[in-house]
RNA sequence: GCGCAGGUGACAGAGUGGUCAAUUGUACCUGGCUGUAAACCAGGCGGCCUUCGGCCUACGCAGGUUCGAAUCCUGCCCUGCGCA
């Protein structure tokens, strides 16, 4: 797709930089994909999600359909407008609630398998039903039925007008025999081909979903039958095994057409996203700098940090030194020019840009269940991930993306 | 001073002869969270011991009745409300 542009490689390997061009503006790759499920980045507003430099929302196909009505999207001017975001947008296809309300559901398996770990699965009883022609869902909101089929999910994107929509799929628990999943992956193949059709060409972009789970074979058979199709895109989905989501990836990015981006679905931990960028992945989304926020994760340099932990009650200091977010280190984030600010407002006005919150008053904020809290943990936290993609990506342009990533990883586990 | 009500683990508040180391909620602690059913979920929460088991200390204080008491009786201390 002409659209998108590399504009330097990683020597030696799939990885790239480049340029991502939408009707709402261009996005740099790699870039991060802020979520934003139900036209909504949760606790932020979406000046805090332009001020952490986010360049894309995306948001949900399934939970849009349900509340409030794509029909009502659209008359509000589309989703970017609806929710008040001018840059680029994309919505997924719901393809991933056949999982996550479907298997996904009373398992240990998520988007990341963690059958091994310790911790607890939440309430089961999948709430899906998958056939040949499409999905038959059951609301989370009221238990309502609801059927998705891929050109129903295409059609209600059109109404959305994301930017950039993504083919109907299904991503299969891997713990479903191979034999199912390989029958599925068919079936998504099926989906793909439909989607398309129904997509026609319209002024927005479509991203065809490689599936295949852990398998190689199946990975390397998806990315070859959805090569073969007009997509402008890739999605690169599935349930991964943490330690290779790397490897997984770059069984595909080596069949899927180079002059098309990659958009790999639904990851986003600083590790992975190494990786990922590495075996060539464009674009990435996830819900952990947002979700993790919110309850209490915070991202530093120096790996995470569980804001509740006591000894946090009594620190002073910043989240980060250094960090750029307006929560470590610009408490008042001046509006104005600083020539205009220092004649319209005397010194003590504030703003002087050298402002922090601490971290006790954010572990305070948590207890106390203010909002509040959760809105500075995200703030901060996609601001983290945003810039580490900017980062690598800065990296990549100056030919040192191994030593940034060594370097960052290092102190990350350190 | 008299009358009534009551004193339970960090707090609130159940239990009113054995099944009670004591329901429940909150707080607190520990885990988990990767295309968001997620400002959520799970576990722990008197002490000691290696055990889905055992021992010790516990329901204002001190005695008593009982095979057995947080639960019944007596006295004391304290709190709240009402009346003087």
């Amino acid at each position: 797709m002409e659209n998108f542009r590399i504009v330097k490689k990683i020597k030696g390997t799939l990885g790239r930089a480049g340029t991502l061009v939408t009707a709402h503006g261009v996005i740099e790759t790699p870039a991060f994909v802020t979520v934003g499920t139900q036209a909504a980045v949760k606790a932020l507003t979406m000046e805090q999600v332009r001020a952490v430099g986010a360049q894309v929302v995306l948001g949900n196909t399934y939970h849009l359909y349900l509340e409030p009505s794509p029909e009502l999207v659209k008359k509000a001017g589309g989703l970017g407008k609806f929710m008040g975001w001018e840059g680029p947008t994309m919505t997924d296809s719901g393809g991933f609630q056949v999982f996550s309300l479907g298997a996904g559901l009373g398992s240990k398996v998520g988007k990341v398998d963690r059958t091994n770990q310790s911790g607890t699965i939440r309430t089961k009883g999948s709430m899906v039903k998958i056939d040949e022609d499409g999905v038959t869902f059951r609301s989370h909101l009221d238990g309502s039925s609801h059927r998705f089929t891929p050109e129903h999910s295409i059609q209600i994107q059109h109404r959305l007008g994301a930017d950039i929509i993504f083919a109907f799929d299904e991503c299969t628990s891997p713990e479903a025999s191979k034999n199912y999943q390989k029958e599925a992956l068919e079936r998504t193949h099926r989906w793909a081909k439909r989607s398309l059709e129904e997509h026609k060409k319209s002024e927005q972009s479509i991203f065809g979903i490689v599936q295949g789970g852990r398998h190689e074979d199946l990975r390397q058979r998806s990315a070859r039958a959805l090569a073969r199709m007009d997509f402008d895109g890739f999605g690169i989905g599935g349930s991964f095994d943490k330690k290779d989501i790397k490897t997984a990836v770059g069984w595909v990015n080596k069949i899927l057409p180079e002059k098309k981006p990659r958009h790999l679905l639904g990851i986003g931990e600083p590790e992975d996203l190494f990786g990922a960028i590495e075996k060539g992945c464009d674009l990435f989304d996830c819900v952990a700098p947002t979700r993790l926020g919110r309850h209490g994760m915070i991202y530093t340099a120096r790996g995470k940090i569980n804001i509740f932990k006591e000894k946090f009650r009594q620190s002073f200091l910043p989240i980060e030194k250094g960090c750029g977010c307006c929560v470590c280190s610009n408490l008042t984030p001046n509006p104005l020019s600083q020539g205009e600010r220092e004649e319209k407002y005397p010194p003590l006005w504030g703003g002087s840009g050298r402002g922090f919150y601490s971290r006790a008053y954010i572990a305070h904020l948590f207890r106390a269940h203010e909002s509040l809290a959760g809105t500075l943990a995200s703030i901060h936290n996609l601001y983290f991930i945003v810039n580490l993609v900017k980062n690598i990506r800065q990296s990549i342009l100056d030919d040192k993306f191994s030593k940034f990533k060594n370097a960052f990883l290092h102190k990350y586990r350190s």
